[in-house]
DNA sequence: TACATGGTTAGACGGTTGTCGAACTGACGC
DNA sequence: GCGTCAGTTCGACAACCGTCTAACCATGTA
């Protein structure tokens, strides 16, 4: 991984709230795994933010292939990508072996 | 973790100097595990920013507790703390369990 | 003791970021 | 078609961040 998507990853990760929506994201996505994707509206309601908030939110976290989102209808649906987390856990195990 | 840490780690990662400045010593550390240290005078000379830049962002990886420095005589050396680094590696990994 | 070298601190400044409200677009149900 | 609900886009604004220079402190050496 180049250092300039892992920065772009870190920033996205780097703000209390978008940090803990992409966790909320994981966390769903978790907890109904026959159906791995989370409903926006859903979500919303738990932070303390305005919707165009979120929407900006949303956009970092995608623009850093941290998550993809689809729209259905009339909802978004937003899905962990877990190529790249997996990415960044294998640059952090590099890291870690002596 | 808890999520204030987790994102104080993310956002001393989150700028590109920063992050390579982390890898930066990770990399001399791996190099010479003799002494897992690494002399800073020789990593400023790699990046064009002023003293005072690295001096800000040193202390900005240190209390994120990503790294620890201890003064050597007239010299600073830095160290990672691997600690951190496989807690966030763990907090990854759990994303990535289906 | 004086000087050179490594690092810190303080203050300044332009750029970026997080957030909002308001106006807009698109899909659904009546 | 019209109202409603989900999301996006725009423009604004305060707060924060990255960087610098200049002045300082600390250590080793001549």
């Amino acid at each position: 991984m180049n250092p300039k998507k892992l920065t772009k990853i870190m920033k996205a990760l780097s703000n209390e709230n978008r940090l803990a929506l992409y966790l909320e994201i994981a966390k769903r996505e978790q907890a109904n795994y026959e159906a791995p994707e989370c409903n926006i509206a859903y979500i919303v309601q738990m932070f303390d933010l305005s919707k165009a908030t979120i929407s900006h939110h949303l956009k970092e976290l995608s623009t850093a292939d941290l998550i993809t989102t689809e729209k259905r209808g009339k909802f978004l649906v937003a899905t962990i990508n877990k190529e790249t987390l997996a990415e960044v856990k294998d640059v952090l195990g590099e890291l870690l072996e002596v």
